[in-house]
DNA sequence: CATGAATGAGAGTTCATTCAT
DNA sequence: GATGAATGAACTCTCATTCAT
């Protein structure tokens, strides 16, 4: 497949994308992703097999550019503090964009494919997401900025709310301000009182 | 609707529950619920119209026995934290337990009818809990057991890990001992320092 | 499956008997089948799930039907050779009829799943045939009638025989006046000059 | 059409021979011949139209070096009875034979053509071995080997017999004990008794 | 009420064939 | 000549839903 498919391809991967973000998962169909690319119903079949194998590899993509980001934004001299917050505000954002979010469709793919695997896609963006926040505490810590007893469990408590409110943006609306409410109570759980 | 097909709608409530439970929500048919049950295709139809209203049904029983359940244990000479732990200790049985759990074929019905409804299900769900867990904290608060400065924001804060749990336990497994390093967690960051 | 689906089945395979007699096997798809049937795509699949199951029952009917033809025909008075005369006429009818023959669907079927086992039905069928001949020329034999030195040979000789003419009858056509010849060949063979 | 491209035309025909004989010939699709040739989809229909026209060529060229091979091997010392046994020698290989035979591509095909064309390929084969096979037993007459009083009728008796034999090799199996005794039976029918 | 045969829409998938490059 | 992407027709198979009995 030469650079001509490679264009097509990424086209075809990008318009799945929106139509995952529509849909969710399992109410995609081939048939559906045909329509939306405007492309022949055997043409797709040249560059994908399966709308699993679609998702999936738009999620590695995706993988791939959320790293670029975590570490992308943080200068030097930011302190611990202003990286978790900067970090935290992302995450609100993505919580709360209803258009574009793949979360419900990466959530019906992953009960689709349950696996207790330790290298699933979720559990090692958990993994990596626990291992990043707490290295981030640890470092508050040393600066004398936070307060925390057990900066894993921290972490960990970051990534589970995360997670939980995730869920309840998709499942039944979750306002802007109860997450504000919610990230507070995080962060004053960690900074050092004045 | 007489007696007889009171106890008939009952029968395929409870068999259809185990389809449930076992194949999540978008992948049962009503053919599927038809088969488990042994009736007839038509038969079906006579009770309910769509897999949607059968889950729907259910959730709607267990939520009933939930309640009872959730204010059933306690005793009257139980201290706040007792009971926290308690709750806590139930959770994670239910967080942990494969067979026969819905939490799939919740998230997946809910996926497919999202809402931002304030009074829809999980909504009220994670209000009720909030609630519950609100009142004992400060509970706890009164008694001396506890230190918190933001009982609600501890309240939702539990809710929300617990649903995070509950996802993860799902999508990628999740160790017994990590969700009692959490739940640890959670009780130290409560319970007033000896 | 009830006393009613009994008769559409018989239905079925009777409509589709035709289907295979005009365009062999391979040629024939379920939708063939259905639309000689004039019922629905699905309603097929309520009775079969491929056609392959399809002509292996109406071979199955077949055979049933042939037994009976074999052994029914005659009647104790009848010399070796008429029994043998009638039953190379028997094949010689089958051999050059055109319509409503299955012998390419049998040979296309067979192809598709050649086997070497020695329960096969067209092994089966060649073994009795073989069994049957060679008990019809030692009869003969011990009136008279016949004289053979291998009476094995020779009934295997006439089974590879209707088979070959079988064949030829099909991929090239075969007159009338070479199977004749041939038959009359095969019985002067055996029969005693007088 | 050029040098290079007849080479190329010869290599597609060899490489689809084999795929022929491995799969018969209505399981061949075209498909298969351009990724069994390592060719463009395309490039295939520049030298042929259909896995029809493609199997005919490679049946014409197998034609023209067996006529060779049957008049090759033939001594001038040779007796009528040397001569016949070599034949079936030769045929029996070949009945026997499971790879590399096109046997049942051949017979696939000709049914899906099926034609009482007296200058039909099997018919000219067939026709042509019975001319063979008369002129070698009435020489084997002459010669005083051969007993015979219809040679035509043991000619076509040969042929048919071999056809028979053919068909079973490639439905059921037959072991190389059933093809040697009938070749005996053959023989034995034939040669004059000591 | 209950049955289960029947329908038909729709998803998945494969290939023969074409055509711009 | 040669390529291989693209098309679209054709087939398989599954279910939600209806309806005569």
């Amino acid at each position: 497949m030469g650079e001509k498919s490679a264009q097509k391809r990424q086209y075809i991967l990008d318009t799945a994308r929106k139509v995952f973000a529509e849909k969710g998962f399992k109410n995609v169909t081939m048939k559906d992703i045909v329509e939306a690319c405007n492309i022949s119903r055997g043409g797709l079949y040249l560059y994908f097999e399966s709308t699993d194998q679609i998702l999936l590899e738009i999620l590695h993509m995706e993988a791939e550019e959320t790293d670029d980001l975590f570490t992308g934004h943080i200068s030097k001299t930011d302190t611990a503090a202003d990286i978790l917050t900067l970090f935290l505000k992302e995450q609100k954002k993505e919580l709360l964009q209803e258009q574009n979010s793949l979360t419900v469709a990466v959530y019906e793919y992953f009960f689709a494919h349950r696996s207790t695997d330790k290298n699933s896609m979720p559990r090692k963006q958990f993994d990596a997401g626990v291992r990043v926040l707490e290295k981030l505490i640890q470092a508050g810590i040393s600066s004398g900025e936070f307060y925390c007893e057990d900066p894993k469990g921290a972490a960990s408590n970051i990534m589970y709310v995360l997670e939980g409110m995730k869920i309840y943006a998709q499942t039944c609306g979750i306002t802007e301000k109860m997450v504000d409410e919610q990230l507070l109570y995080i962060m004053q759980g960690l900074i050092v009182d004045v």
